[in-house]
DNA sequence: CTCCCGCGTAAAAAAAGCGTCAACAGCATG
DNA sequence: CATGCTGTTGACGCTTTTTTTACGCGGGAG
């Protein structure tokens, strides 16, 4: 889940802001002055800063600079303040939007998960994309096989077949899944092609491919990958 | 010089920000409808799109939908409408951005430039935007290709091409893609293009074009650029 | 013990995909 | 107006991939 950093010196908001987040199952940082904001954003390395421009010790800006100084995760700027002046000098210091007090909590909530989702990486897969064997490495996310550090040639079914298995790593995957997965909802009962291709995943990837110690055949149920 | 896309059906502000635009360096395109918009971000590639949600022949909302089917280009929003849900429907459909009519001028540009900076990729401050082969060397900053020490002369589909490729260096970029990145959203399966414009770059680019070594065909499934 | 079914393997036939060459149309340039 | 460049499209031979067919093996049921 996400981290938020939510920095205001006026105590219901922020109280307002946390219960919010966390309803939203946030994990909530929160500061009620900058420096605490820049040691905190340090230490936790949050995914979205709420930041008010109104703080006891120092400038906004200079916490918004202080932060960009090393760091491109994303700030929302909170401002009581609504003169253009301002909101262009807390953009062009680094901030990503600036809303005006008094805001409405969906817009400001939505407004965040906007910003969170445009700093997410591109590929948006969760998880890892590597899997380790003994024999070789599986790259999801680059469609890549290594084995003995040359690169193993998949046709799109075997690699498909793969994924799949890979994906339910040491888990029973059914015949059934197996065929409509890789290929379509029309199929389920050719478990020809499940022999077939299992062969030659076996052939490519296992060190023995007559004695398979990670394509485990499940007879008359389906197959499993083991690590 | 950043190109922005202008979608908005009312002509005194297209106006308006156009003029405003290009006497920042931008380079403006413009459409007053929904179609038109998405055609012109598949051909034109804008670096940011403003987007008023008003258009007269579809709901804004799903012209944000539309172009966030094939890309994560930075998309603001500009609409009379003030009303929560619609500021966190269009956000929540993808926008970056959302700003309610009447406009100040300064503060538009300045989102504009906070939407736009943010997009940069990570390395964007001299960071390594050149990328070297034994046999040539692409410079996407500064989009030129070298080959033993002379420019190599590419066709903008040829560089654009290539630029996917090597933006993917190692991973393998699937036809679909491919194609929807270079030639637009509407295209996906005139694999065709792909082999002519791959024998292209090939025969500018590798030692032996017949046996290419950079540009990997992954036979059903894509290509991939390996250094 | 024998039969039968599911499994693995191999090799065929069929289908799909790839690379290449060449022609053509649109467009900007000179 | 001619020219050259670019993007699009078609045709063809060839290779790879998928599908289909065939056959041997082994374990469990009867």
């Amino acid at each position: 889940m996400n981290r938020v950093l939510v920095v205001d010196d006026e105590p219901q908001i922020v109280r307002a802001l946390v219960i919010n987040l966390k309803a939203r199952k946030y994990e909530v940082d929160s500061a009620s002055d900058g420096a605490t904001a820049l040691r905190l954003a340090a230490t936790r390395h949050p995914d979205v800063v709420v930041l008010d421009l109104g703080l006891p010790d120092m400038d906004g800006v200079e916490v918004i600079k202080g932060l960009r100084g090393w760091t491109r995760v994303p700030i929302l700027v909170l401002s009581a303040r609504q003169t253009s002046d301002e909101k262009v000098e807390a953009l062009d210091a680094g901030a990503d939007d600036y809303v005006t007090k008094p805001f409405g909590m969906d817009e400001l909530l939505a407004r965040l998960r906007a910003a969170v989702r445009r700093a997410e990486p591109v590929g948006a897969g969760g998880g890892a994309a590597v899997v380790r064997t003994e024999g070789f490495t599986v790259d999801l996310a680059a469609k890549k096989v290594t084995r003995d550090g040359a690169d193993v040639r998949l046709t799109p079914t075997e690699w498909h077949l793969l994924e799949v298995l890979v994906r339910n790593t040491g888990r029973l995957v059914s015949q059934k899944q197996l065929l409509q997965e890789v290929w379509g909802p029309s199929y389920g009962t050719e478990t020809h092609y499940l022999r077939v291709y299992m062969a030659q995943l076996r052939r490519k990837l296992e060190a023995d491919p007559s004695h398979p110690r990670h394509f485990v055949t499940e007879p008359g149920m389906g197959y499993r990958f083991e690590r």
